[in-house]
DNA sequence: GAACACTTCCTTGTATACAAGAATGATGAG
DNA sequence: CTCATCATTCTTGTATACAAGGAAGTGTTC
């Protein structure tokens, strides 16, 4: 009455972000076999809801549905994922801009707390990680886009098995979050194409950071 | 044997892809329900199927699901139809700038021809329409990224029931074409910044643009 | 005459049964 | 000993039956 609650979930939708969120956490690997049997028992639930949750995955490029022989984690080539980073860079540097011309007092408020939480973790990889998701996703929301918000937030999440690796990598973390700095001081000063122009490098991945990442699909791959 | 078949498609693709020419094409209108044993009778197979393409089709956010009240297509607010076309700009801005620097011959070959092909029909509304589509999609596959190209697919069938309408008016066709031809020239003398530049309004609609998108939404809803 | 409640029907959601196509292992030939 | 072919088994694909939640229509009450 007060708020038709549009968090209501049908099970297929629920079943995708479980299995989504393994993927994402690298709990399920890319190239891994998805057993419509043995995700019914671990869900509990008839094979019918799993493979409508399968084909949702699909569609959303996180999972390769294969006819007549089964669902696997997507894996992404090396090629793949060069264009893929090409692509969030420069979502990320459209956000930037407009974030730039729009930002309002909440979302300013929204991306100094998510920077500070940066900095209070900055010694630990994986909490780092996690406050660095949430700044660049403080900066989707403070472009006042919704539509290109979820989309980034969507290519976010794809890359997220990958970039999660990626940070390990010796002295990434100091250098992103200066850059994070730079980007928000260029933000709050309205400087849209000085913003744009820190944040796209700051995401893509070239030269030697891909060759990094190509080590880490290395990993991946035999674990 | 030689080439093993990448487009072995599953019913349940092929259904959504009939329903999505469908949604796409007009005939079936923003907010129009869509029941499932209509569609398994029309398309002679069981519910399950046609489930599982719906499920498809709500993740590519060209239906909306219900939890226990049905899809319907997704209908798109005014806000968000100018979000999804400032994204749409700025992703076919980006294939600009890639395929200046990437341009091979027979992209070069494909433009040229997409773009003759655009002159010979100009004075058909529809038939300018359908031109105009390969042209973009000859810029997209030019920028040499996979994944861009297929995003900017995606998001261009997605506005594509309301690009239809909008390309009637007046005067639209012509300024579309010599935009075409500006784009085309920066794209050949490798000036990537160029053609972005003219990409993005030739893309986005704003200001009288708009209004005239939102008088068509209006001429969708009372049909 | 209008509003509310109850009942009925219709649609969606889920499980299960069955069909049919891969994968695997065994058996035989070279 | 290796490779190919065939049978068996396992998994996916599809239909259908049943359950359960909305929607709509009817009747009653104020």
């Amino acid at each position: 009455m007060m708020s038709d609650d549009a968090s209501a979930l049908s099970t297929a939708q629920r079943l995708r972000q479980e299995i989504e969120n393994d993927i994402a956490a690298g709990l399920l690997i890319p190239g891994e076999r998805l057993d419509e049997v043995s995700l019914a028992n671990r869900f509990q639930v008839s094979r019918t809801p799993i493979r409508e949750a399968l084909q949702q995955l699909a569609m959303a490029g996180m999972v390769e549905i294969r006819p007549r022989r089964g669902a696997v984690v997507a894996s992404l080539t090396p090629e793949r994922l060069y264009e893929m980073f090409e692509v969030m860079a420069e979502l990320e540097a459209m956000c930037c801009r407009l974030a730039a011309r729009r930002l309002g007092p909440s979302d300013a408020l929204a991306l100094e707390r998510a920077h500070r939480s940066c900095e209070a973790v900055r010694h630990d990889h994986d909490a780092y990680y996690r406050a660095n998701e949430v700044f660049h996703q403080a900066i989707y929301a403070a472009s006042g886009n919704t539509f290109l918000a979820e989309q980034a937030r969507l290519l976010q999440r794809r890359l997220q098995p990958y970039r999660r690796l990626q940070l390990r990598v010796r002295n990434r973390v100091q250098n992103s979050f200066s850059e994070h700095e730079r980007i928000l001081a260029a933000l709050m000063a309205g400087e849209g194409e000085e913003a744009a122009g820190i944040m796209r490098p700051h995401v893509q991945v070239q030269g030697e950071r891909f060759s990094d990442l190509i080590a880490s699909l290395k990993l991946l791959g035999a674990a």
